[in-house]
DNA sequence: CATCAGATCCGAAACGTTTTGGAGGAATGA
DNA sequence: TCATTCCTCCAAAACGTTTCGGATCTGATG
């Protein structure tokens, strides 16, 4: 590995030339200057990075600490998406992205700070944690500069992008209710989801404030995952058989609960109106297509970039940022005819 | 920032001392182990990897060159399937993952092996890249230990996964002489994808072995894009409006072009069958549901990340893995009647 | 007693950078 | 002439680790 220093052998002149001479400074020569680079190209030189931030104390790194990232969540475009979004912003900059590896399987048992830590990152992006992550606190409460995404927390160095879920679904709830739905039920994630919580908010308010009967007795939660999505509808519908239209946290989950409406003989829209939330690719193939409130999804990414490299550069105050979000009519809902 | 040098005057032993304790020598007594153990918890210490791996020379770190990390490419879930394959073995191990932005919109023009310098990363993983890309060559030739995914080089350090694109296309060719068509087009990517070339190979061999004339004639670059599937199925059919039967090297394309012709009037399958290749996501739900290739995608980047592994752990050679590969019929095709 | 072996510890160098605090010389001004 | 300023350069320290080559001490062996 060519180093610095053979540059210097090269070159005749001092360490501390070739550097300032490589960092652009300008208490160096002209000549000099074009001689170094010279010599840095022949060699084909490139600095160590490591070198470089262990005496900065710069890694010009961010870290992305996804728990899902498994097999499964590949069909849920949604953190893929995500993902592609802060790539997409860092591309633009000079910042790379590692990613942590917080499977539980593991036999490291690290916290996220410690692997933050150790790896040097300067900042770093969160989602897909639970509230109830025993480690989430430590972190927004740690002093390492840190976006999360759709878990609306704000620390000194912590802040968040997300979009207005009690907006979205409260909007869903004025949909179904100019639809003439009365009796509807909800599907939602699990307990230890802020998305899930701002989702039931909005729902309920919004449907109360229209006058429609609407509590947590009529919500089954589906875990965000298909197969939960089916087992919740189905519990939803003996719970109460008079039911017309269901509101479903995710897509996932909506496209789930259809299956297994469907293959119990229930019609989709007809018998039953299904609405979902994410806007994923899948929502718009499926059959009937769904319903659904789409997040500009890539946005929320570049937009957790944008926000934690502004905090690295120019120490920018941790925000709060939204992404816009838009009800989106398929045909997986329809007005209720009775 | 707690270092080595806390602990030792902590303990009111030396840096050694504290470094051996904590990496496991033999050297040390268990009770000034236990005490500088001790200390390290309590002073919450984490080591500095950055250090470490300069003076190592080993980073423990991945790289994942991606070219079309973009918007995209999350539709084509392929790529992502392939990520979370290498991550999920990584997780394994005690490897870190990072992605390499190699977007060219990017000022800093770096060419592959120089990101890799740079970064120090121990070896990489590389995908998407065009055969005609001018750098595959320097990385394959350099000293940096690779694996590629799909691109069937083996050089002193580089190794490749990949499956039997050869075999799936023939499979394909079989099946649809089998099913009785004799009138067959194909859409392929582009010219400087491997993959292409291999599955156009597989599939005009084993037609004309079938005594099916095929060649290159009969052939359109989709480029492998929706769009592109959809305009080139337009340009085969007004080529040859005999067409019965048309092989896409990609599901995206093969989606386009199940588009395209049906809004041309053109029913799937009972005037044309449309085969696609890689049982994308999208492939199960599209109607009518997809004839295709299924790839084990997740299987292919955890091959790859196993591979790299351990041609870094335990020196092994560069290889090349195969992986499997399944023809799955749907509804896009069907037997030909005349 | 001298020698040896084992256990336990440590000083200092090394990894490849950046940065601090100057040094040396030439040109300028008084 | 001397003092000042500017330009160009450099030696050495620092970043946080690991590791090489001993050093010191205790007991045991002959």
């Amino acid at each position: 590995m060519v180093t610095i220093k053979d540059l210097a052998k090269h070159t005749g002149v001092s360490v501390t030339t070739v550097s300032r001479a490589l960092n652009g400074y300008s208490d160096v020569n002209e000549n000099t200057r074009k001689k170094i680079m010279e010599a840095a190209r022949l060699l084909n030189y490139s600095p160590n990075t490591l070198a470089r931030s262990l005496v900065m104390k710069k890694s010009k790194t961010i870290g992305m600490l996804i728990s899902g990232f498994l097999r499964e969540s590949v069909k849920d475009n949604f953190l893929m998406d995500v993902m592609a979004g802060v790539h997409d912003f860092a591309a633009q900059t000079d910042y790379d992205i590692v990613i942590f590896n917080t499977n539980s399987s593991k036999q490291r048992e690290k916290t996220y700070a410690q692997l933050c830590k150790e790896r040097q990152v300067d900042g770093v992006i969160i989602q897909g944690i639970r509230t109830d992550d025993p480690y989430l606190l430590e972190i927004v409460e740690g002093d390492i500069p840190c976006v999360l995404v759709d878990i609306p927390l704000i620390g000194k160095w912590a802040g968040y992008v997300s979009t207005d879920n009690i907006a979205g679904a409260s909007q869903v709830a004025n949909y179904l209710a100019d639809q003439g739905h009365r009796s509807i039920g909800m599907i939602n994630g699990h307990d230890f989801a802020f998305v899930s919580q701002e989702r039931f908010t909005g729902f309920q308010k919004t449907l109360n404030k229209r006058g429609i009967t609407f509590d947590s007795s009529r919500v089954e939660n589906g875990n965000f995952s298909e197969q939960g999505g089916a087992e919740a509808a189905l519990r939803l519908l003996e719970k109460d058989p008079t039911i017309t239209a269901v509101f479903c946290a995710s897509d996932l989950m909506a496209i789930g609960a259809m299956n297994a409406l469907t293959s119990k003989g229930i019609r989709i829209p007809e018998d039953i109106s299904i609405v979902g939330y994410d806007d994923i690719l899948l929502s718009r193939y499926v059959r009937p297509a769904l319903t659904t409130v789409s997040q500009d999804t890539h946005g929320l990414g570049s937009a957790a970039a944008k926000m934690l490299i502004n905090m690295l550069d120019h120490e920018g105050q941790p925000q709060q940022a939204t992404v816009p979000h838009e009800f989106i009519e398929r045909s997986s809902s329809k007005r209720l005819n009775r």
